[in-house]
DNA sequence: TATTGTTATACTCTATAACTATA
DNA sequence: TATAGTTATAGAGTATAACAATA
């Protein structure tokens, strides 16, 4: 019972045009910029995921947070090894893995990234009212919950 | 003055994790084969930008709206054009220019995909009330048009 | 035999540079 | 000389396949 047709009707050219403004409006690679790190987006999105999770993580983990596969999560570590950025230790648990952590190089790196992005978004939020700042939040994380959810049920 | 840093730590994950739902999480493949359409991604976002504009563009302002370049448009173009969805024919007001103009195929195409991804959205949404759907609708507007303009001035 | 990760390779998406045709 | 588009090439991001090591 699509009750509003016409809402979803401009809801996609909407998340299409944010997608695009967040992933070929080169967002990333301006805060890269601006934060003084050369680096690639998938190497920033590594250490992004290990800050938010806390703790070192194995390299399937990762894959599975980024959505990606693992290889493409081994090339991109071996950069943020050979930069300083990560280690890779041994897992007690099991041999064959290896955990991912942040160094403290990496933790200052991707602390000043998000600083730089937090920045830019309380920009662009300066105009509204703490109430719609909260609604937004509320809303895009059920939406992005049911979403997900729905489209996890085509497998 | 940022109001509130606990939402924005809580909005970039979010956001990601969206974007991440929508480009690589398959929905637009999913959608395409759902739809019986092989076509690869800039393709579909071409007949989705002309089905839009409701009337035939010039391929550079195809890749003005899709926020490519030229070159990546003309390309697609080809491809389209030899399944028989769209047709270049002479811009009447400038000889160099091209028009692009969806076929009675590629705009069967083009509905037929909207009508898949409108549907998981319509599944997805319908435990929501509709004053939560216009709330949505609303804020994303207004956070894609401040996002963007904020981006815009970093030029 | 199943799982974790790595190496090697290939494909998709998009950009830059050089060029053609028309304005 | 400037603009619209095309052709050719290159690079970033990610996938699949084959393999190694450990469980």
């Amino acid at each position: 019972m699509p009750s509003d047709p016409s809402l979803l009707r401009e809801l996609l050219p909407r998340l299409t045009e944010l997608s695009s403004s967040l992933n070929r409006g080169r967002l990333v690679e301006r805060a890269l910029e601006a934060s003084g790190l050369a680096l690639e987006r998938p190497a920033i999105t590594i250490l992004g995921v290990l800050h938010l999770a806390g703790e070192p993580l194995r390299v399937g983990e990762i894959a599975h947070r980024m959505k990606v596969v693992g290889p493409h999560v081994t090339r991109q570590v071996h950069g943020l090894e050979s930069r300083g950025l990560v280690q890779r230790i041994a897992d007690p648990a099991d041999q064959r893995a290896r955990l991912i952590q942040l160094t403290a190089d990496g933790t200052a790196a991707i602390e000043r990234y998000f600083g730089v992005v937090e920045g830019w978004f309380t920009d662009a939020l300066s105009g509204w009212s703490a109430e719609d700042r909260r609604a937004l939040g509320a809303l895009l994380t059920r939406f992005t919950e049911d979403l997900t959810a729905r489209l996890s049920t085509l497998d």
